[in-house]
RNA sequence: GCCGCUGUAGCUCAGCUAGGUAGAGCGGCUGGCUGUUAACCAGUUGGUCGUAGGUUCGAAUCCUACCGGCGGCGCCA
């Protein structure tokens, strides 16, 4: 008897037919007659049935939620099941009978943060899980396609690669490292081999934000590309983004459904996107009343009443200078200005930062001491300049914030599985 | 860094305003129930109320300090 899944029952593949599914005991309920067992697997949920008359039934007594079993039986349509579809047991094998779960139906969103460990077993969780993979999936498919070469960027640096973003620091070997905040500084200097790189890694802020939006580890999608400029990066962004929404919608439609997130949102990402200038941006929110002005960096709400009026995914981009990083090229006809852009959608705000690349080592030079960074702890960085500069653009997209718009998650920490925030670090 | 909220049985909460040594539902256990759908019905089992002080004849309730958790702003992806 072959052992199938689960979600192929429930698709009518094996109707009438003898099947072995293994799995955990998800609910039980109990009658005269009849044990309901709602077993699942990691494809999918079924309502299994012992008759009195079985001799598995004192097994199926015994079993507790979350035991993990081995079940023989007959697959069948049935209108009574939820579902559609059940197994009529013959054979309940307990492979390890569970204790007491302590998830029940009333949990805070505190507990389930405890037990973090199990929770990861709920519906709820497993979907989520599946669409970050398939996300994944579509992110590499994509940079493929279009002739990026996946690179492995260290975790451990010495020198900060953003400006504002606060570092956190270790001890290695007996001198002060830090957790990298982004690989951006040393993709560019693979382009230099490579031409088109890009990497999926891990992201460390020890920024102290309490938001549904905010992470300490995170994962960043980061592209860099040789002999680009800021249209085709803005070209190259709104391409993922639509990639990756139109496959989700293909691929995960059973997904996003079952977690009752708005697929219609996700079939309506069409490039090119809106962009508005940061100026224009400005212009807008004064005359919406909102208190800022030209120079200063968008709030939370700023970003919020922008995101209305497009309703999707949008860029603002040239920024003032003095609120972005360092390594961001000025336009050469505006020196106020730098070619920088920023991804946003609604509720969540920005989703990715990128721009051209400051490539004379001049002007880098000058900012680098505009904003009173050290010069020697960019040495390396600079010799990119020094060595057959090119133009060159990136930009860095927050996984988990994308999923958290994608799929309407209320907070950030359930789009990826053992979340760290500023007070959360267990399990 | 600033602001707000919160901490009572395994879980979700009530009780606190006007102090008199804890109550419900879920879960667990037992029994009942002709297929249940987060099953239902009955009984039963669980806590000294985040921690440490203080006020008081008496504190879960009032005061102080500390610890834990959640969210908002700022900052960021």
């Amino acid at each position: 008897m072959p052992v199938v899944t689960i979600q192929g029952i429930l698709d009518g593949k094996h109707e009438g037919k003898s099947v072995t599914v293994r799995g955990w005991i998800y609910r039980k309920r109990e009658s005269k007659k009849t044990i309901f067992l709602v077993v699942r697997d990691a494809s999918g949920i079924i309502q299994c049935t012992v008759k009195t008359d079985n001799p598995s039934w004192i097994e199926a007594e015994k079993a507790t939620i979350e035991s993990s079993v081995i079940i023989k039986g007959t697959a069948r349509q049935d209108k009574r099941a939820p579902g559609g579809y059940e197994i009529a047991v013959d054979k309940l094998s307990i492979i390890g009978l569970a204790e007491i779960f302590p998830i029940t139906q009333d949990k805070s969103e505190e507990f389930l943060r405890n037990v973090r460990h199990l929770w990861l077993r709920s519906h709820r969780m497993n979907l989520i899980m599946k669409v970050r993979s398939e996300v994944l999936r579509f992110t590499h498919e994509f940079f493929r396609k279009e002739g990026f070469i996946e690179v492995s960027p260290p975790m451990f640096i010495s020198t900060a690669c953003e400006g504002g973003s606060t570092l956190f620091g270790l001890k290695y070997f007996g001198r002060d490292l830090y957790l990298t905040q982004s690989a951006q500084l040393y993709l560019e200097a693979l382009i230099y081999s490579l031409e088109k790189v890009y990497c999926v890694a891990p992201s460390f802020r020890a920024e102290k934000s309490r938001t549904i939006r905010h992470l300490s580890e995170y994962w960043h999608i980061e592209p860099e590309w040789a002999f680009a400029d800021m249209e085709d990066l803005m070209h190259i962004e709104e391409n993922l983004l639509r990639y990756i929404c139109q496959k989700t919608v293909k691929n995960c439609r059973r997904e996003v459904e079952s977690l009752d997130a708005d697929i219609s949102k996700l079939k309506a990402v069409k490039t090119p996107f809106p962009r508005i200038t940061y100026t224009e941006a400005i212009e807008n929110l004064m005359a919406k009343d909102l208190k800022i002005k030209w120079g200063e960096d968008f709030g939370y709400d700023d970003e919020k009443a922008l995101a209305e009026e497009f309703g999707g995914p949008f860029f603002v981009y040239a920024y003032p200078r003095q609120i972005k990083a360092f390594y961001c090229k000025t336009h050469r006809d505006n020196p106020e200005l730098v070619m920088s852009t920023d991804l946003l959608v609604p509720r969540i705000g920005e989703i990715s930062t990128g721009g051209v690349r400051e490539d004379d080592k001049e002007e880098l030079l000058k900012r680098i001491r505009e904003l009173s960074l050290k010069e020697e702890d960019y040495d390396w960085y600079i010799d990119l300049r020094r060595y057959g500069t090119v133009p060159h653009v990136g930009f860095g997209l927050g996984l988990e914030r994308l999923l958290t718009w994608m799929l309407d998650l209320e907070n950030i920490i359930d789009a990826i599985p053992f979340p760290r925030t500023i007070r959360r670090f267990y399990p």
